[in-house]
DNA sequence: CCAAAAGTGTTTGCTCTACACCCATGG
DNA sequence: CCATGGGTGTAGAGCAAACACTTTTGG
C-alpha cells in the first residue's frame, strides 16, 4: 500500500475502510482569469519555469495545501504566481483523466475567474513562473497540460453568464459606456448585437445608473454609467451554479 | 515529504517540481442517482457498513482507481455498490472542504444520474453497503458526512435542467401519461402548473409520440406518450454543463 | 349515474426583433 | 464642414399566461 495518513490536523484513528488502503493521487487547482481589455477578452497565463512543459504557457494554478479549501487553494495560487487578489472566482469542472499530467495522476479543479480591467494591479511572476501575460482568448499560444481544454470550458461558461445573467460588468472598469458594454457581449457572445435593443434591454433592467460623467473621445462624447451596488450584490448572491 | 509517485502507466520520471513535494488528498467519487416512482422523487441511497458513519444512509460512492477516468469510476462505483447500469452521467460539483470527512483529508468529485423508474433493476447492496434503498428527497434521513449538502446541490441542477432542457423523460419508464410527465415537473420543480399550458409547450416541441397504447385506471384511460429516439439523442448531445 | 381523471382553444398582454435617421463633437 | 461614433422609437410577430367545460371510463 501506498502513502499513510497525513492530516496531522485530524485526530479520530482511522478505522476499517482505511484512507491508506488506497492510491492517493496529486490535486491541484488551476484558474481561468478572465478581463476584457481593448476590445478583446483576455485571459492569464504564466511561462512555466518548470519541467513538464518548462517555457510553455499555462493556467495559473498549483497543489492544494492539505488543510486548505479548494476555492481558498485557488485564491492563493493567483495571488502567489501572480499578486493579483479580490477576484470574482466560481468552481468550474474538474479534470481528472489519468493522463493529463505526464509526472503521473494530477486531479485539478479548475476554477473560473474575473477582474474588472482597471482593478487588475500589473500581474507579476511569482516564485514558478518565468513571466506572465494576457492573451486575446480566440489567439492562444500552445498551451501546457489539458489547458486549452479547460478555457475553452470556461469561455463556454462565461457565455452562458453573459446569457442569463448580468454579469458582464465585472469585466470592465467602474465607469463604462454602452457601447463598452455592448461590445463586451458581442465580443464573449461572438455575435452583433442590435444597438437599440441592446441599450433598452440592459436599461429595462435597471441596473445601471448613469454616473453623470463623460468619455471624451474622437467624436461625440458617450455618457459614463456604473452598476448600481444592489445590482452588483444581487449578481454576487445569484451565482446559478456555486 | 509523504508518499511517492505512484502511477505504473506512465514513464516520464518525476522532474523538479515533483509529485512527491506535496502531501497528497484521498479523492472520491459520489453519486446522486436520481429516479421517478409512485409520485416522488427518489435518490438511491446506501447503508454504510463500515466506520465512519456506520449504519448510517450515505451516497453511493467510492475511492477513484489510480488509473481510472472520473466518469468511469463513478460508473464502476455505482454498478458495484447496487448493480446498477447504464445511467445518464454527469459531473455535478467537487466538495473538499478539509473537515469534511473524519478520517483525513478526502475531496469527493460528486456526479449527477439519472435513472428510469422501469430500467432500473433492483438495487443490491454490495460490498461496502448494508443495505440499499430509495428516499424521497424531500424526506430524507441524517445522512453521513456532507451528502445532505451534495444532495440539495443536485436537486437545484436537476430543477435548472428540467426548466431549460426535455431531460424530464431520463426519469420516467419508457412509455408514460401527460399527466405523469406533468407531475414530474411538478415534483420536482415544487410548484402546480397549468395542464393544458402544459400539454401545449410540450407538444409543441415535437420531443413526444402517441405509442398508440391506452394505459387503463381507476377511471378515462390515457394515451401513452414515448420520446422520439432522435429527441434522446439530441438531450443527451446537448449537456449545457458538460 | 356518479366520481375522477383525461382531454381540449381562445383571448390578452408582453417580449423580442427588425429597422433608419439625427446629434454632438474633434479635427 | 465632414467624419465618426452616440443616441433615439415604433410596428409586427411570436410566446406565455390565464381561464372552464366536455369526455370517457370504472365502480
Amino acid at each position: 500500500m501506498l502513502g499513510t495518513v497525513n492530516d496531522p490536523a485530524l485526530s479520530t484513528p482511522a478505522p476499517s475502510s482505511n484512507l491508506a488502503d488506497y492510491p492517493r493521487p496529486s490535486v491541484t487547482v488551476d484558474l481561468v482569469l478572465f478581463t476584457f481589455a481593448e476590445g478583446e477578452l483576455r485571459v492569464l497565463l504564466i511561462k512555466r519555469k518548470h519541467e513538464p512543459y518548462a517555457g510553455a504557457w499555462a493556467l495559473p494554478g498549483g497543489f492544494i495545501g492539505i488543510d486548505e479549501k479548494l476555492e481558498e487553494a485557488a485564491a492563493r495560487e493567483l495571488y502567489e504566481e501572480t499578486g493579483i487578489r479580490d477576484v470574482y472566482l466560481e468552481q468550474l469542472y474538474t479534470f481528472g483523466d489519468p493522463d493529463r499530467d505526464p509526472r503521473g495522476r494530477v486531479i485539478t479543479v479548475a476554477y473560473f475567474a474575473i477582474v474588472s480591467a482597471d482593478l487588475m494591479p500589473e500581474a507579476h511572476a511569482g516564485d514558478d513562473a518565468e513571466d506572465t501575460g494576457w492573451f486575446n482568448v480566440y489567439a492562444l499560444p500552445q498551451l501546457a497540460f489539458d489547458h486549452g481544454r479547460i478555457i475553452n470550458y470556461a469561455v463556454q461558461r462565461l457565455r452562458y453568464k453573459l446569457e442569463y445573467t448580468a454579469l458582464g460588468f465585472l469585466l470592465l472598469p467602474e465607469e463604462f459606456t454602452l457601447s463598452e458594454l455592448q461590445s463586451v457581449y458581442e465580443v464573449v457572445l461572438q455575435e452583433k448585437l442590435d444597438k437599440r435593443n441592446f441599450r433598452r434591454k440592459i436599461l429595462a433592467q435597471g441596473i445601471l445608473e448613469k454616473t453623470g460623467r463623460l468619455r471624451y473621445g474622437d467624436h461625440r462624447p458617450a455618457k459614463l454609467y456604473r452598476f448600481t451596488a444592489a445590482a452588483i450584490e444581487l449578481e454576487k448572491a445569484r451565482r446559478r451554479f456555486p
